[in-house]
DNA sequence: CGCGAAGTGCTAAATATTCAGCATGTGCAG
DNA sequence: CTGCACATGCTGAATATTTAGCACTTCGCG
């Protein structure tokens, strides 16, 4: 089951798997802004596991961990959630304030304006 | 200060606080999932005023929590963390998915284009 | 070889969290 | 006026979390 509430630590941790991929305890460690002992990493590590939302491949003389939900489909739910709380539900909000954060390049903006008409075409 | 770390509960009801505006005990209660008892309730709300996130006034017979931050901000820094995390600091990345999601109506599509549009102008 | 560095499995205990209950105050309907 | 419904303040205890430590294995180097 994907459905467990994750504690704070353990989506902590998580979500670095999430950003670099895949990641051995160390490099998890690594990530942490405040980090506790590799101990203590290692056992949050397992915890995951036991609740389905990681697993670990052994790779070369460790241990390197991955994200067992792709990271499409738990970055579908996250920017759900967002939209959710903060935007009324209305996915279009979001992306305008995404659009008006400024970060985005005239190159990506033309992108994005494709993108946009292809989505009208395909809409009707 | 603002840069407390909190836990799932005291997560899970400021995100209400956000997605209402502003909610009474009971409000909150409603809106929880799997909910606590009343008390346990207003137990979390008074740590979060604790912690600075929430604050209360009191409408009427009854206390009126809300948020502290401006959701404004606290939607900008939700929408940076998910950007990193899951999209590799790209907000355009974030923007196309939105956009892809298929829930945008043709009017916020073309209204999308014309914010778009006014970006490409300023950014230059 | 055999010793050290660095990895893993497992466990118990400190710490934080979450929760329910009780005492008490206040407004309103009967 | 008096009692009910519903609010708050506070506190102690159940539960979950987070953590560090110890025993053991593996690999590579002197």
């Amino acid at each position: 089951m994907t459905s467990d509430p994750l504690s704070r630590r353990e989506r902590q941790i998580l979500d670095i798997l999430y950003a670099k991929g895949a990641a051995s305890v160390a490099d998890v460690q690594g990530s942490l802004a405040d980090p506790p002992s590799y101990s203590a990493v290692r056992a949050l590590l397992r915890i995951l596991e036991e609740k389905g939302h990681a697993r670990h491949e052994a790779r070369g003389p460790r241990y390197v961990y991955l994200p067992m939900v792709p990271r499409e489909r738990a970055r579908n739910s996250a920017l759900t959630r967002i939209v959710q709380t903060f935007f009324d539900g209305s996915a279009a909000q979001a992306a305008a304030a995404l659009v008006d954060s400024g970060s985005l390049s005239d190159e990506e903006l033309s992108k994005l304006s494709s993108l946009i008409d292809r989505a009208r075409k395909e809409g009707r």
